[in-house]
DNA sequence: GTTGCCTGATAAGCATAATCAATTAATCGA
DNA sequence: TCGATTAATTGATTATGCTTATCAGGCAAC
């Protein structure tokens, strides 16, 4: 067996990812030619075609597709068997890369950046908020570690561990509790009330189904981009709200006058990690979440 | 990043199988000096000891061993890679390391190299058989890459699929036949004449369990190392014993005395496949499930 | 058209890494 | 004490990887 050359697979992982031979020479240090060459010896080793050439142009072949995903996956490995040599086998030393939907971050990092410091004072934190899209395609392209998402949510290739549960409540202006009906029952609110976060957040279908809203004619248009604007809107009576109590708990109402109603129950969304199939740092994962569950309202762990 | 060399870790995986540094460079046609200072090299690399020395001689650290068990991951993953691409990335095609149990082996090579040959041509097939104890180490070795096994058994690390079912027959000479009780009811049968394989064949322990033998007195302690044993002292009307369907089907009774009776309904074993967990050879694993599940007595696929 | 530019491939030369054969140093057993 | 065994070391050789410079085909501007 003549084992490949993780370097040149690197060069023709960065080369698909810029489609050009020149700025995927300069994000490896390497001449252009250097990395020209690369490729064709790898073709070579391989002896089939990654590229179909064409004037001076060039188009990733179908193998060569397939190459580069199974190359990516080799280098995350290779890159964390290195990790954890360097940091002597110890698995609670190192580097992790997190990243955490926006519903969820600004509530949990406080507690969580402490607990870290506490349980896990060696893992170097490296924190990246955004969408549950975008999060889990840098999980799989191994630009990130681990994922605390809102579940339920199709992962694919990647595996799943509940942390704990995030039940909703139904936020309201003190003024307009009085007209809430009791028991609660979201349909006899007035139409286009509710206001509810743009559609790219998970936690607008998470509240739509714990809360049955599906086809509710009580939800508005008007789609908040982040939780404080929907604080800002129920605090100017202009309608209602859903809140996960992992928010409340943070005293995100405060300095206002709104309230919290319990939803119904089993109107909650789950919380919890995600990570590649195929990882290496199984043993820290489940520590990050037996120390991140005390934290959640609902904790499912210890 | 630095990468490591792929063929430098391979050094110390063979390093630690031989535990000697000449005997190890000779599998790797190299000079005992290339692989000491490769080894050295590595630990620079990783800012770690591998290996304690001592007077001459040596010891893996905890750490170097994680390292090994580590690399032969990434080294076997790297082997799929690199014959993935020379097979241009086609599924169908390149080498299977195949393992089979000595009770399934022999009555069910036929069909399947048939098989293979119809609907896999371009599957070069390495066939090994052995005990699932030796088979399963042999995958998590990766040695093999496949293997056919009796279930339900444990397999640590591996994922099973089910093919078939494969019932149970009770053998009798037919001179013997009469005696046998209707219905049948073997612990009416006299006290040490089934006959059974040793134990570390899993079928004893299939047998037993399938048709309740666990403290029968009628197990003689006389142990079989192969089918063919079993039906020469069935024949040479010894005792009884029992034989899986799959091997009635292949003639073994040919040329014999003997007369098969259905054992109690739900004595059966179960054959599957058994791979590595994080095997890239699903697809060509699944073909092969439904190549092979139409050959078995009660197949379940398809 | 011609010119200059952008592209990836190619060539020649150099530096580094990998390797080998031979040797050294330490230990063990006879 | 001597020889055998074993891993490390040394110095020479070879292979690999890289750089700079150059080439050749297409493209766009004028």
């Amino acid at each position: 067996m003549k084992w490949p050359n993780l370097k040149h697979l690197h060069y023709l992982v960065t080369l698909h990812q810029e489609q050009h031979f020149h700025r995927a020479a300069q994000r490896c240090n390497v001449s252009q030619s250097t990395l020209s060459t690369a490729i064709q010896n790898l073709e070579e080793h391989f002896g089939s075609q990654l590229l179909e050439r064409e004037h001076k142009t060039f188009v990733f072949t179908s193998l060569g597709l397939d190459v580069v995903e199974r190359s990516k996956i080799l280098l995350q490995e290779a890159g964390e068997l290195v990790e954890f040599a360097q940091n002597a086998g110890n698995w609670q030393r190192g580097t992790l890369k997190l990243g955490v939907i926006p519903t969820i971050a600004p509530f949990l990092f406080e507690g969580m950046i402490g607990a870290f410091k506490t349980f896990l004072p060696d893992i170097a934190l490296e924190l990246q908020e955004d969408t549950t899209e975008h999060l889990l395609q840098q999980l799989t392209d191994g630009k990130l570690d681990l994922l605390i998402l809102a579940l339920p949510m199709e992962t694919p290739g990647c595996k799943q561990m509940v942390l704990g549960h995030d039940p909703f409540h139904l936020i309201a202006h003190k003024d307009l509790a009085s007209e809430l009906p009791d028991p609660m029952d979201i349909s006899s609110l007035p139409k286009k009330s509710i206001f509810l976060l743009q559609q790219e957040h998970c936690m607008t279908g998470h509240a739509v189904s714990a809360c049955n809203l599906q086809h509710s004619d009580q939800v508005s248009s008007l789609a908040a981009s982040s939780l404080y604007t929907l604080v800002q809107l129920a605090n100017s009576k202009l309608g209602y709200t859903f809140l996960p109590e992992l928010a409340l708990n943070q005293e995100i109402l405060q300095h206002t006058d709104l309230k919290a109603f319990s939803a119904e129950k089993e109107a909650y969304r789950e919380i919890g990690l995600v990570w590649r199939s195929g990882t290496t740092r199984m043993q820290l994962f489940r520590r990050i979440g037996e120390v991140l569950s005390p934290l959640l309202p609902i904790p499912t762990l210890k």
